[in-house]
RNA sequence: GCCGAGAUGGCGGAAUGGUAGACGCAUCGGGCUUAAAACCCGAAGAGGGGCUAAAAAUCCUCGUGUGAGUUCGAGUCUCACUCUCGGCACCA
């Protein structure tokens, strides 16, 4: 038989061309169907336009809305573009052009590349970020935050990247360095418009409960709100030389109140308020020039300056002030530290070293006082237990070697020295005696015994008796190797070995955590972060830490409160592409909103858009945009000259689609209430910053009853990357983009949709192979000659085939799963061919399923098989749930937990005729004589485990 | 350091606790061809025994990062560990 080719190009020019004349893909309004909103991340168009990486989303999105529209939903499935911000400026400013040239340049350029791939969208609803008629809504937006005092001015100190010459919120920043251009951000003190997110951080905390999202992402948001309980506490400060009452205490914000009695001193920022005023008054301290040089040199380093010493602390102590501990009443010394932030909390902590590791290096570096107020209790909590009194030795050799002891598995395996403290026995005493006992060792010296005890709880098998063990932790030093003789000789004959090892490796295998804690007391980090009892905690003593955590907080007048690692959004840019701020400064009535009915405040056209660097906008130079009158006063008053930032459309701009090209409202209530939310959402990256921001705006306009959802996107779908074939990412630096436009040239529009959909997980990231889209090509060919296997009667070897193929390529669309998809088309496909052919129905049921991964194939094989319109619009085909399972089926067959062959039976068959099949087959007859069977577990079409133990 | 996700042939990957490696790529053998490409048919986890002129069938052992455990049965469940990727990180 005579192969067709399949015209790929052809095909595709001609349905494309078709769909737009039939407006296949039109959105209707009559919502009398069910509504599917589903929606891509809308690309940012950038000069260098399509690698075969961005469409890997929008097929996925294609595939999921053209299946949904088959299943009889009402389809949204619109794209648009996020065309503001530095990439698009920076590209104008380089290729010395208009960014409004360079943007509609690079749409046209993205919009001929995606046309190519044969996507449905409704193109009548297309959007621009940069099109007044759509920013007309963000900047109502923001008036509407005004409004409700959630946008307000601030002077607080900015991230500056010194490169793109602007401000840069938080989430703009990559670690310490601008994400955009990897420059180290500055700290600049610049007017500024703030949007109050923290005010929303609890409800996008709790809310990501309700969403059908990845958990990374969840997860990683979770991460960037940072949500901690903890305690306010006032520390009355006391003064030698002269004090106020604006100073007359500290506020701290503490985790851990439950350790205020191990408060032995304070830290501030150096910037905090307190300081500031302090040291603005020129005598409240004694080392004034010594502070204020600190502050100083503080406030100049960079955030990565001020990380990246790693480890070594420094600060100052505020020499002529004493913080009062309210809970100890004891005068404590105060510092300034660089290690405590301005920006969290308080700016202001409680330090407890013996309870938290930063603060315990700081105390070491600066020898203060180290109090331990938790007993550790370690181990598994028993009933009835017997108490004892003990003591663990750590005995260090000076040449960084512990004593340890090698005893059986059963028995804890290595341990160090331990022992039971005998009646009346000083642990110092008890630890020398157990190291001569159990060691040979007796030239030991002591070096400290910890303050605190350990409960540690077990069982000790030995004596079958649930045991505490209150344990003393000793630290001792070899003096010299004298061991007596006698004591080694028995020992080592026993049951133990005794054994020098290193601290780090007796770390690794020493098990027993209550040895662990000994070890690191006194050899690695002394301060310890985990619960216990409360000790020299006055009458908290002996109480649960976590217990008594609140009312320690309550007996000094502290406050439990809630805090927040995230931080307003600084909303300003010192740019041009952007939108303009819709605000009005006047001299007497302040900043006045411009008036709803004249936005959109509409960017004008300047001679030079380069970044000022001054802190200003270039807009600012722009005299008779700039000057304007007050709204409230009629007097003369300037314009905001600074825009915002590039996430500002991309944060609302789902809700404009569903109602495009409304001039009255942002988007009618009628629209807002069919469409939203977007029922499936698709992109990847962005794990936080879009997606934080858009759900905080999104919570906002709830709020004020423009939108009837608590949040915007009900599931997301993360998009994993495709690399470059070499494994690297792709750019065009590399030179190893692989452009989406010569693929489809090559082997069409449908096999590299195909192809891109089978390369694996949706969501995993993989490397592109120019020789596996061969695979895809050739499965579309195979399809395109199937059509030639068509006849009237029908194949009954399809049915099964047929039935689990509708109903794989179902629940793997609805759950995105498209490579197990693909090759289920792929199994059809080859049960075709053996089967030799199809029949009528078989085919137009198979033509509808594949129709969502490759259109064009599809509705040329619809046309070609006599149907009318197009295969987008026909219903999606149902299956037979009676044929899914074969009339027979192979059942493998075990021996003892072992497959030892197999037997071919109806789906239906007894236990009985199983093992009769069995006994019927000659190997496992002779693999099974003699034996006597215990049991069999039979599951039906699965498998026959026949449990006969040996001959 | 804390948190999250993951580890399966040469490669991408599949597998409601039930025949591991579906489907595809690459590979090898054969066909078609003057030849090559394309296409078609077939083989294939690793190792071994075995049969043989040489193979095949058949048989055994091992095999889903490592080690234990639960189970008639574990890629899948539990515990411990190693590594990879991602998020946060001096956040008190």
């Amino acid at each position: 038989m005579a192969k067709r080719t399949f015209d790929h190009a052809a095909v595709e020019k001609k349905w494309q061309k078709r769909w737009a004349e039939l407006q296949v893909y039109k959105t209707a309004e009559n919502r009398v169907r069910p509504k599917k909103y589903v929606l891509d991340m809308f690309p940012y168009p950038s000069g260098e336009g399509l690698h075969v990486g961005h469409p890997k989303g929008y097929i996925a999105t294609d595939i999921y809305s053209r299946y949904s529209r088959m299943k009889g939903h009402e389809v949204l499935h619109p794209m648009g573009w996020d065309a503001f911000g530095l990439p698009a400026e920076n590209y104008a400013i380089k290729n010395k052009i208009h960014p409004r040239a360079a943007v509609d340049k690079n749409i046209a350029n993205f919009k001929h590349q995606l046309a190519h791939i044969g996507f449905d969208y409704d193109w009548t609803r297309e959007i621009n970020t940069t099109d007044p008629a759509f920013y007309k809504w963000t900047q109502w937006i923001f008036l509407k935050l005004f409004e409700h005092g959630l946008a307000f001015q601030s002077n607080e100190p900015i991230n500056w990247c010194p490169s793109c010459l602007t401000g840069l919120a938080n989430e703009d920043l990559d670690g310490a360095v601008c994400e955009r251009c990897g420059t180290p951000v500055e700290k600049k003190r610049l007017p500024q418009w703030v949007l109050k997110i923290t005010d929303y951080a609890d409800r996008l905390l709790k809310d990501l409960d309700t969403l059908d999202w990845p958990e990374h992402i969840k997860e990683a948001q979770r991460n960037w709100i940072g949500r901690s309980e903890g305690a306010e506490i006032d520390f009355p400060i006391s003064f030698t030389r002269e004090g106020t009452g604006k100073l007359a205490q500290i506020t701290v914000f503490t985790t851990r109140p439950d350790t205020l009695f191990g408060a032995t001193y304070l830290v501030l920022a150096p910037e905090h308020p307190w300081l500031v005023e302090a040291l603005s008054r020129g005598d409240v301290f004694e080392n004034t020039k010594e502070v204020a040089a600190y502050v100083a040199q503080a406030a100049a380093k960079t955030e990565i300056e001020r990380s990246a010493e790693e480890k070594e602390k420094t600060g100052v102590e505020l020499r002529g002030i004493r913080a009062m501990n309210p809970a100890t009443n004891e005068a404590i010394p105060v510092f300034t530290a660089d290690y405590v932030l301005g920006s969290y909390g308080t700016g202001a902590i409680m330090a407890v070293p013996a309870h938290d590791e930063r603060d315990f290096l700081f105390a070491k570096k600066f020898e203060l006082p180290i109090r331990y107020v938790i007993d550790p209790v370690t181990g598994e909590p028993q009933d009835n237990p017997k108490h004892k009194e003990k003591i663990v030795a750590v005995v260090e050799d000076g040449e960084g070697n512990v004593l340890t002891i090698k005893w059986p598995q059963e028995l804890g395996g290595r341990l160090l020295v331990g022992g039971t403290i005998e009646e009346g026995e000083d642990p110092l005493t008890t630890a020398l005696r157990e190291i001569a006992e159990e060691t040979g060792y007796t030239d030991i010296e002591p070096i400290e015994r910890a303050e605190e005890t350990v409960h540690h709880s077990y069982f000790a098998f030995s004596k079958n008796q649930a045991t505490v063990a209150h344990t003393t932790l000793v630290h001792c030093r070899l003096r010299s190797d004298a061991r007596q003789k006698q004591q080694l000789e028995e020992n080592e004959a026993g049951k133990f070995e005794v054994e020098w090892v290193s601290v780090a490796r007796a770390r690794k295998e020493i098990h027993d955590d209550q040895h662990q804690r000994a070890l690191s007391r006194f050899t690695g980090s002394a301060s310890y972060s985990g619960d216990g009892l409360l000790a020299r905690s006055g009458s908290f003593s002996g109480k649960k830490n976590r217990a008594a955590l609140q009312e320690i907080v309550a007996m000094v007048g502290g406050r439990m409160v809630t805090r927040y690692k995230i931080r307003d959004w600084v909303f300003s840019r010192q740019r041009y592409w952007g939108e303009p701020i819709p605000i009005i400064h006047c001299a007497t009535c302040g900043a006045v909103p411009v008036p709803y009915e004249d936005l959109p405040v509409t960017l004008p056209d300047v001679e030079r858009y380069e970044p000022t660097g001054t802190g200003e906008s270039p807009l600012a130079a722009i005299s008779d945009w700039v000057n304007t009158t007050c709204p409230k006063c009629k007097g003369p008053a300037k314009r905001e000259t600074n825009t915002m930032p590039q996430w500002a459309g991309s944060s609302w701009y789902y809700l404009r689609y569903m109602d495009p090209h409304n001039d009255e409202q942002l988007v009618s209530a009628s629209n807002e209430k069919y469409w939203g939310p977007v029922d499936v959402y698709v992109g990847g990256d962005h794990a936080v910053r879009h997606l934080i921001y858009a759900r905080f705006w999104h919570k906002f306009l709830y709020d004020i009853s423009v939108v009837t959802s608590e949040e915007p996107f009900a599931r997301l779908e993360f998009l994993g990357f495709i690399l470059a074939e070499d494994g690297r990412k792709m750019s065009k630096r590399l030179g190893n983009v692989i452009n989406p436009d010569d693929v489809v040239a090559q082997f069409g529009a449908d096999a590299f949709r195909l192809y891109e959909m089978f390369m694996g997980p949706f969501s995993n990231t993989t490397a592109w192979s120019t020789a596996s889209i061969a695979g895809s090509a050739r499965f579309v060919e195979r399809v395109w000659n199937a059509q030639d296997l068509v006849v009237d009667a029908p194949v009954p070897a399809l049915l099964t085939p047929l039935a689990q193929t509708v109903k794989k390529v179902s629940e793997d669309i609805e759950a995105f799963k498209f490579n197990t998809a693909v090759s289920q088309l792929m199994i059809f496909i080859n049960a075709i061919e053996e089967a030799g052919a199809i029949d009528k129905s078989s085919w137009s049921a198979f033509v509808r399923v594949l129709a969502p991964f490759a259109p064009h194939l599809c509705d040329e094989l619809w046309s070609c098989a006599g149907e009318a319109g197009s295969v987008h619009t026909a219903p999606w085909p149902e299956y037979d749930s009676a044929a899914l399972v074969e009339s027979r089926v192979t059942v493998g067959v075990q021996v003892n937990g072992k497959r030892r062959g197999e037997v071919t039976l109806a789906n239906d068959a007894s236990e009985e005729e199983a093992l009769a099949a069995v006994y019927a087959n000659d190997s496992l007859n002779k693999l099974l004589s003699g034996r006597t069977l215990t049991r069999t577990i039979y599951v039906p079409g699965r498998i026959l485990n026949i449990v006969a133990p040996g001959p």
